[in-house]
RNA sequence: CGGGAUGUGGCUCAGUUUGGUAGAGCGCUGCGUUCGGGACGCAGAGGCCGCAGGUUCAAAUCCUGUCAUCCCGACCA
């Protein structure tokens, strides 16, 4: 093994950074291609990735980067157990509710225990014992540590893995208001994160779902393969689709009275409009589904509008579509439900903006028949009023007017108004100043370390590769002499280009492998080094390198003195990284 | 878990229909010629064809089971 003389440069013959020509047949998105190309990952099973010494030095950066602005905001950090007891589970009630994503594990004294997809319980339960008083609050408690979900169905390779790094906290509050702050010092948290890692990122609004808490904001990093959908505005406006405010305008079929039209051949709603001759938005849509407890509800919305499930979740419980076999055992006519005439304990939940509109064109709940001006409150009533449709573009913004704009999004991390939801399944308590005992409001906070490195790739690739920000590649500067080693007119240059480099605060890499021009290109345009700096014969005629910057292309041939002149600058500033490049180019 | 597809040297794949004992390209080793955008020649190494049964004189190929991977659906950082 040979020792590395100068441990701050890197050297391509000794890395372990095996490429690939090929994409790897099973890899399914482009981050996933490339990492696995570029030797920085490899896959052992399903959902599961080692990461090569190239692929963790990408990941150590961000997680670096992540820590500095926990610790700037004042959080802690900690290591929680991966593998926890059953009975903090079963306290939480989550024992039951988290379903086979929950890795459980038993030990030789047949305890149960499970692999931990996040650290709630056991934080809530650590800090309960001793944070006992109003005065030790507020805390913020953070670490960065493998999470593991038995996903029904991992892919898009550290997208979706099952095993994935994650950055987690969890602060405990005494007042709302102390909660509101924390949540507001996270966001601004991340929004630094996101801006160092160089993502284009959207904050949106999230549907605080079933976590039971009352806020929730996801950072969305744009990207075409992204699973998300959102929504957004030029006023900055934007949100998850599921949880996008929606505010349709429905408009009056005009009838005086309920009547019962034979519809042959209708079957959706647009053949509905088209046989009555008006709007989609003056039909009214059904769609029948359960809460939690199994009572049956039948949602209306705007016939141009398509039911959110999400928001339904949220003003039933729980929210679950009815199969076709449900629907046939609870008498439900499929294609032709409607308010009036259901069967005994079916509920009725309507969109808001149907208030407005006393009489509805619906399903008769019979095969081929509607009714026009079916009139709320006599022909029939509704339980439940709330915002139930799910957004559209070009909805008009909730905060502008303007029309909303749609993009696509990888959810790289998550902030959470949780309240009381743990503390008081846990039991966990504080002493306020009255003296009297009160429940922890809480917080959480996720950022997916492991997932924003490929939201990375995704967002920064070209035909020939990756291209690294400068804050989080894994080194910043590769410096490729084009001879064989130890050749004398060249490798004496490029040792003393990377030692200064090195010197002067600079990550650098040396392509010192005996392989030809091209490789060399091809392998240093794949893994993305930010800048490529050449050192052949032919520029050295003339004493000067070709530098490249790999995100744009840009070339450019510099004096060696030039480059000296620059080292020193960036050395007096004491500005590493981003001063060299404004100067050499 | 349903529907579809695929498992063949390290990687990407052909061969399976019509059973006859395994191939190509890339990569790897050695030698030589090359050397500013994934070179060329010659010589090599490397596979009980996912696994387990079965049919057959004979199975990568046919049958059964099983496991894994990928795609489409319901869940999620």
């Amino acid at each position: 093994m040979n020792k590395n003389v100068n441990p701050a440069i890197l050297r391509m013959s000794s890395i372990y950074a095996p490429t690939l020509k090929e994409d790897p047949s099973d890899a399914d998105i482009t981050s996933a291609k490339l990492l696995l190309r570029a030797g920085m990952i490899r896959k052992e099973a399903g959902g599961l990735y080692s990461f090569l010494p190239l692929g963790l030095r990408v990941l150590h950066k961000i997680e670096n980067i992540v820590r500095e602005e926990m610790d700037a905001s004042g959080a802690q950090e900690m290591l929680l157990p991966f593998v926890q007891p059953a009975d903090l589970w079963r306290q939480s009630g989550r024992w039951n509710v988290y379903g086979p994503e929950l890795l459980r594990v038993v030990d030789r004294h047949k305890n149960e225990f499970c692999l931990s997809p996040t650290h709630e319980e056991i934080i809530t339960d650590l800090i309960s014992n001793e944070l006992r008083s109003y005065r030790d609050l507020p805390k913020n408690f953070y670490q960065i540590q493998i999470k593991f979900r038995d996903e029904i169905r991992p892919r898009f390779g550290l997208l979706r893995g099952r095993e994935f790094v994650m950055k987690d906290a969890y602060s405990f509050n005494a007042t709302q208001e102390s909660l509101d702050e924390t949540y507001n010092d996270m966001r601004e948290a991340y929004t630094n994160m996101c801006d160092r890692i160089g993502l284009e990122y959207r904050i949106v609004d999230a549907d605080p779902g079933q976590i039971g808490g009352n806020a929730s904001e996801e950072f969305m990093a744009l990207a075409e393969t992204g699973e998300a959908e959102l929504v957004y505005c030029d006023c900055g406006y934007a949100a998850d689709t599921e949880a996008g405010a929606c505010t349709p305008h429905p408009t009056a079929y005009p009838a005086t009275q309920m009547v019962k039209l034979a519809t042959p051949g209708v079957h959706t709603i647009a053949d509905l409009a088209a046989f009555l001759g008006c709007e989609q938005s003056a039909t009214v849509k059904a769609f029948a589904g359960k809460d939690e407890e199994g009572s049956i509800w039948v949602l209306f919305v705007p016939g141009d509008y398509e039911v959110n499930e999400c928001k339904a979740a949220g003003l039933v419980g729980g929210f679950e579509p009815l199969t076709d076999e449900e629907m046939a055992k609870a008498q439900l006519a499929k294609g032709s439900m409607g308010p009036v005439g259901l069967p005994q304990g079916v509920r009725i939940a309507a969109d808001e903006s149907l208030r407005d509109i006393e009489r509805w064109v619906v399903g008769a709940n019979e095969d081929g028949y509607h009714f026009t001006g079916a009139q709320q409150g006599s022909d029939f009533t509704v339980d439940a009023w709330g915002d139930l449709s799910l957004v559209r573009v070009g909805d008009a913004c909730p905060t502008c007017g303007k029309p909303l704009q749609a993009a696509r999004g990888i959810e790289v991390s998550q902030i959470f108004k949780l309240g009381t939801k743990y503390s008081e399944s846990m039991d966990a308590t504080f002493m306020d100043e009255q003296g009297s005992e009160q429940h922890f409001l809480m917080g959480c906070y996720g950022v997916g370390i492991s997932r924003t490195m490929a939201a990375v790739v995704e967002q920064c690739n070209d035909e020939n590769g990756m291209f690294w920000p400068f804050s989080i590649a894994p080194a910043h500067v590769c410096i490729i002499p084009l001879a064989s080693p130890g050749d004398a007119e060249v490798y004496p240059v490029a040792e003393k280009l990377a030692a200064d480099f090195a010197a002067a605060g600079m990550e650098v890499v040396i392509d010192d492998r005996d392989e030809r021009a091209g490789v060399k290109f091809a392998d240093a345009d794949l893994i993305g080094w930010p800048l490529q700096i050449v050192v052949g014969k032919r520029g050295l005629k003339e004493g000067s390198v070709e530098i490249k910057r790999r995100k744009t292309g840009e070339k450019k041939l510099v004096k060696l003195a030039t480059i000296q002149e620059a080292m020193a600058f960036a050395h007096r500033m004491a500005k590493p990284a981003g001063a060299f490049v404004h100067h050499l180019f």
